[in-house]
DNA sequence: TGTACATCAGTGAACGCGCGTTCACTGATGTAC
DNA sequence: TGTACATCAGTGAACGCGCGTTCACTGATGTAC
């Protein structure tokens, strides 16, 4: 929030609230909007242009609200070997405990708006480079190389992302989800570990693998 | 198409017109629709009884376009070593020749009717078992148990599906894209590989894959 | 082969509704002198 | 400290529009006897 107050912060809040299972941030209306702010409609126009600035300003104030998320799993995560099942624990829990902006997350990095889209591309273009340099930075997979981490690191936030709607959606399968989550993050990184030997020197390996 | 005839295709090609890339299915409107397929806004009625159940027909159209697709793709890549590269070009150039079927099944996946969401997860469950099958039998993973090769079918697919969008959107980033595509699906293999060896047997990995 | 009837795709007019947007207005807060 | 003015969030009424849906009707095709 921090600039956000009055007015602007009830429409964002109202957003959130109305964002569900069922709902994106593109189908909002702006009655709608202010219904559940309890403002009159044309209040809308006292603090944006359109809905398409609107849906920006919600994303900017998701976006501050996972950064913070995301400075404070930097703080953990300490030992090499759990890494990956901390971090994928902690992310789940961030999304359960905001469910709203998760699936506003979720659904318009596919959906309709080109703007949002592009703005959320680069939201989570800047998380997955924060998050290849803090492998790197700590060591974690001595012997895979900056970019391949970088381009490790790029899938890995995409793919807990959207298993996080089923994650929130469905309790029965948490437990499974975040299994395969970690086990997709270790396979990616042994496998690229894998690509970086020479692998005539593992001869389990040589037929499998290929070149 | 098959059973679809007359004024129902009529209706269902419409929206396949319609859909692009600022549009999904879901926010198609009947009017819309009746417009574009050159028909009264009441014909709909005597096809479909609501939008959802429309939505399930185009749905129902598309697989079967798919699966026809596939049947296709088990035909050819029969060498072990270019199998992923085979797959991975064949399905990029079936999304491109199909850029509506596509960017239907990418938006509703994640969209907001539960119902086309439930449907299309199953559509995509019955693809993932049918790739994880083919590779069994043709031992293209020797060493890599079953579970594990559906698994990462199961992965697989949704991961080249949600960057079936930017492929289609965006020309100049196609071959970076299945490149990393790629690398994806080789990392996965391999990094399973790994997993169900004795990794003491190979001191380089040691260190970095823990235990 | 002909007649009577049912079925079915499609039409045109009309409905009530919620939407985004505009206009003129109010009252509170801030600023200049 | 007081007065005059500008700025700003919020209001209420009204607009035109496209939407989903209903009704009564038409004409072609199929079916029974």
């Amino acid at each position: 929030m921090g600039t956000l107050a009055g007015g602007k912060l009830k429409l964002v809040q109202a957003a959130l609230r109305l964002i569900t299972e069922t709902r994106s941030l593109t189908s909002l209306g702006l009655r709608e909007l202010a219904r559940e702010a309890g403002l009159n409609p044309n209040t809308f126009y006292r603090h944006f242009r359109n809905l398409d600035e609107f849906g920006l300003q919600v994303l900017g104030y998701i976006a501050e609200d996972m950064k913070a998320g995301v400075r404070q799993l930097r703080q953990m995560a300490d030992s090499s070997e759990q890494a990956s099942h901390d971090t994928v624990t902690f992310v789940y829990h961030y999304f359960l405990a905001n469910p709203a902006a998760t699936t506003v997350a979720v659904r318009e990095l596919h959906g309709p708006s080109p703007v949002l889209r592009q703005a959320l591309e680069a939201q989570l273009n800047a998380s997955a480079r924060e998050m290849a340099e803090d492998i790197l930075e700590r060591g974690l997979v001595p012997g895979v190389e900056a970019t391949v981490v970088h381009e490790i690191s790029h899938m890995t936030i995409r793919y807990i992302l959207f298993r996080a709607l089923d994650f929130i959606e469905k309790p029965e399968q948490r437990e499974r989800i975040q299994g395969e989550t970690e086990r997709f993050i270790n396979r990616q990184f042994r496998g690229a570990l894998i690509e970086s030997l020479d692998i005539r020197q593992i001869p389990a390996l040589k037929k499998a693998a290929g070149p």
